[in-house]
Order: structure tokens, then C-alpha cells, then sequence
DNA sequence: CACCGCATGTAACGTGTTACATGATTCA
DNA sequence: TGAATCATGTAACACGTTACATGCGGTG
């Protein structure tokens, strides 16, 4: 879903063939969040069948420009909010079930996990720089999302330890 | 990729057939990470194809019950670190391409937004109770996570005032 | 008996990833 | 000219969602 409307925001700049959009997303997050050039192609397929893009000019190439309907698809999903049922975390469920699993010492998962959050944070915050807006909300998303993962490893293990001293 | 995983974690504790184990998931997640029971009998067969859970006894039910291959799969999956690939967050995408697409007034979605959140939160801390300790740490994921959103959308704002004064 | 909920699936489709194929351009 | 890189795709597959199709059990 992130990849359909990140085109047709691309779009929405300025025209462009899959391979331009490709690095114009790229220059934007590609390093954190890369997208396959594949992918590119088959959803600029798609919006097209769907009548959200069409091609410009003649089509010798395939320059592509956002229609009316793609116009409108763009700005309702902008404000669209975000379900709870999107907001999935893999760590999240990782921990959770580690927490449930026999034979597995939730203890040990939960701060094994916390050391590579740590270190996640470390090497963002290394990269940050202000130079490009949209980059450096970008890192500042992540540290913050990450700080508040590290948070919530902590209070699994306060929940840990109140449930182990109140089993005694 | 949580199903396949989630699927092993359940048959850890205990075999069992496919409506049992969306049972089960519900128990624990189910208001606000649903899955579709369809699903869960095509990740069993998926599952069962790739050797990481057979059917126990005689075959007249599909009684599941892991291999030694889908207990070793689960307590690697547990503990692999999660990439920052991975986290992508759907409403972080939208901001930021809200701010970066023209036509769009981009201080009024990030607003926008913000109360959105805001309502989320207060639903979820309504629901709060710490029945189940694994509900209850799904919630305070939840919250967690909330909570950095919005402190992240409060950034954003900061450096959109930045960027418009000094510009002029 | 007819109907309703339980239980087990299958089909169709959208999205995403990886890998491969192909023609054009550039440049050593 | 031969090799690398650009540019545009296609194929195969995994995962997820929604909807539909059965078969079976009890219950009015």
C-alpha cells in the first residue's frame, strides 16, 4: 500500500518513467527503506489499469502522469487515518510469544532484544544530518518509535518480575 | 510473516487443529490484530509442506503438532533481530509525503492526524486492564508507540515553523 | 425437516520480494 | 568490439484479505 501511494506522490511532483521515480524515491529513503525496481514496474501496471495514472504525450516512452482519479486516490489517502490492526510490530509479537513459548526464557528474549534496539539507535543516530527535511524526520520517526520499543521492553520486565514475585 | 510464527508459538504450547489455534490467537490478540480463519489453514498447509509441523496420530482430524525442524525455525525466528526495513509505519509515510507533495497543505494533515491519534490513544487507555498479561502488554505496546507518533508529529510541526521562518 | 453454528477448507485478488530476461547506451 | 550499466520489464513465489463452498452437528 506504501509503495502504490508513494508513486502517485511522486507523480503528483512531476512526471516521470519507472526508472526516474525509482531514484526520486530513493534520494528521499531509499537506504532505510528500499523498494525493488520490479515492484516499480508492476504498480505503475496497475495504476494504470486502474485509471489512477495515465501515459503522457505519445507513448514512445513510459512517461507516466497522474490522472483526476489519482489525484483524488492521493489526497483521501493522505488523511486517511491509520487502523490499531495496521499497526503490527514484528519485535511486538516476537516478545509476546516468546513470553508464552515453553521452553523459552522470556527473560533472556526481552533483553537480548534490548541490547540490538540499542545498538539500532546508536547507528541512527549516527547517520543523522538536517540536511534534507524529509530524511531527517525520517531518522527522527524511527529513534523515537525505537525509544518507545526500549520503553516497552522495560515494562515487560517490571511486568515479568511482579508476576514472578507474586507467584512465590 | 507473524501468522507462520504466531502458528508455531501456538502448536509450542499444544497441538491443534486450525479452528482450535484461531482460537486460541484470538484469546490473546484477537480485538486488535485479527486474522482470518482462511488463512490459518493455508499457512497450516504451507507449514505442513515445508516439514515444520505434522499431523499427530492417526489423520481423521488435523491435529497439528510441530517437527523438531519447526521448533528449531520458532526459537530462531524469536530472537533474530528485526531490521529497520521493517519498520516501515504507514502513517510516518503519509506525512512525509504529504509535506513533500504539492497541492497538499502539509501542516494541516499533520494536524489532522494528531487528533486522530490522540482519540486512538484514548480508546486503547480505556480498554486498559491487566486481566492478561499479555493483553495488557499489547496495549502498553500500543500506547507506547502512540505516544512517540505523536511526539514525532509534534517534530514535524517544529520544523515546518523552522523551515517557513527561515525562508523568509 | 429445516435451519443455524461449527469446522474445514478453496478461489480470487492485492501486495511484496527475488530472480531472471532483454534491448539500448556508453566507454575502455 | 566487448563488457558494463541503464532501463524496462516478466516469472515465480510468499503472505494477506475477502468471499464463497461444503459437510456435519444439534435444535427448533
Amino acid at each position: 500500500m506504501t509503495v502504490k501511494h508513494s508513486l502517485l506522490a511522486l507523480l503528483a511532483e512531476s512526471p516521470g518513467t519507472g526508472y526516474a521515480l525509482k531514484q526520486r524515491y530513493d534520494e528521499h529513503t531509499g537506504a532505510l527503506w528500499p523498494v525493488n525496481v520490479g515492484q516499480v514496474y508492476t504498480t505503475l501496471g496497475r495504476l494504470e489499469r486502474d485509471g489512477l495514472i495515465q501515459r503522457a504525450g505519445a507513448d514512445e516512452a513510459a512517461l507516466y502522469e497522474l490522472t483526476e482519479g489519482g489525484r483524488a486516490e492521493l489526497s483521501g489517502w493522505l488523511v486517511e487515518p491509520v487502523a490499531v490492526a495496521e499497526l503490527r510490530d514484528e519485535l511486538v509479537v516476537k516478545v509476546l510469544l516468546a513470553l508464552g513459548t515453553p521452553g523459552i526464557d522470556g527473560l533472556a528474549v526481552v533483553q537480548h532484544h534490548r541490547r540490538a534496539v540499542v545498538e539500532e539507535v546508536q547507528r541512527l543516530t549516527r547517520t543523522r544530518s538536517d540536511a534534507d527535511l524529509t530524511w531527517a524526520l525520517l531518522v527522527d520517526a524511527l529513534v523515537l518509535r525505537l525509544d518507545a520499543v526500549l520503553r516497552w521492553l522495560d515494562r515487560c520486565e517490571a511486568r515479568l518480575a511482579q508476576k514472578a514475585g507474586s507467584r512465590r
